[in-house]
DNA sequence: ATGCAAGCTCAAGCTGACTTGAGGTCAAGC
DNA sequence: GCTTGACCTCAAGTCAGCTTGAGCTTGCAT
């Protein structure tokens, strides 16, 4: 309700380590809202941080910003989110780990089997199948084992 | 030694399920070799359905196609490798996934943590540690959890 | 009241990993 | 001998996720 609950874009930046042009983008991207000031200068929420840690989290987990703006959805619009949303969508986060770990593993277990024959190459290779990445394609960069 | 261990691209891109072109772009970045006939086709090693089966493995894991030339280049260079020494680079790879999957299990313990006190964003928060990305900078997309 | 850091917009650039297109060649079957 | 499909070489485009630069404005501290 205080105006210092407003804070310009450098400040974000300093406290979330972000670039002040990687804010932007995400404004522009929809991952974040501002209001302006009369000079025209962005204003932000200082829950905004927590905002973009996730982001940040999110995105060391190899989440796309289209995923997340998504996870951030569910999230109240433009208003302080509780501690309660926050442990909601921190759980969501949880469950992508979850299946990270559980495919990491099940990859790994293959690979043994394959080592052990020096295969690696063929149908018989469970590590291997071609109908996995038919549908996988698009351009832009390949994410893990999605 | 025979004729038939000569393959042209597009049977490579067949067996590996990747595009022709993916080929030839892989072949540019030294990934793969191939020998041109009188009529300047690539033809390719039988054994690099194998090589490029590896690649498509480590992308998975998210490793970089430089990362991957690295590994590549323990093997025999366009001769055809051994079994042993597929298993020795199959190895490194379950190196790979092995740290891998210790870091997501060390985040989700975080994460955990986390959710506890709903926090997500500040100094006191594991997860959130400006100095680890301080250095993680430069253009193009992030990978997980470098 | 003035200096200067911090902010603004818009266009263009960059990396990684490819794809697409134009325009031409090669080779195997009929 | 001719057609058809596989192959060739560039050059340019694409997508994500930003950064960089030019040129201009704001606003806080002295």
């Amino acid at each position: 309700m205080n105006r210092n609950d407003l804070i310009p874009i450098g400040t974000l930046a300093r406290r979330t380590g972000l670039a002040v042009s990687a804010i932007r983008y995400y404004e522009e991207r929809g991952l974040v809202q501002s209001v302006r000031t009369g000079g025209n200068q962005r204003r932000f929420l200082r829950s905004d941080i927590r905002r973009l840690s996730f982001v940040l989290i999110a995105q060391k987990l190899g989440l796309g910003l289209g995923q997340i703006e998504q996870a951030l959805a569910t999230l109240p619009q433009g208003r302080t989110p509780t501690v309660l949303d926050w442990q909601k969508i921190s759980r969501a986060l949880r469950g992508e780990i979850d299946q990270r770990i559980q495919l990491l593993t099940r990859t790994r277990h293959k690979l043994d089997e394959c080592i052990g024959c020096g295969c690696l190459s063929l149908d018989r290779c469970a590590l291997y199948n071609k109908e996995d990445r038919a549908g996988a394609a698009g351009p832009g960069p390949r994410f893990v084992l999605d």
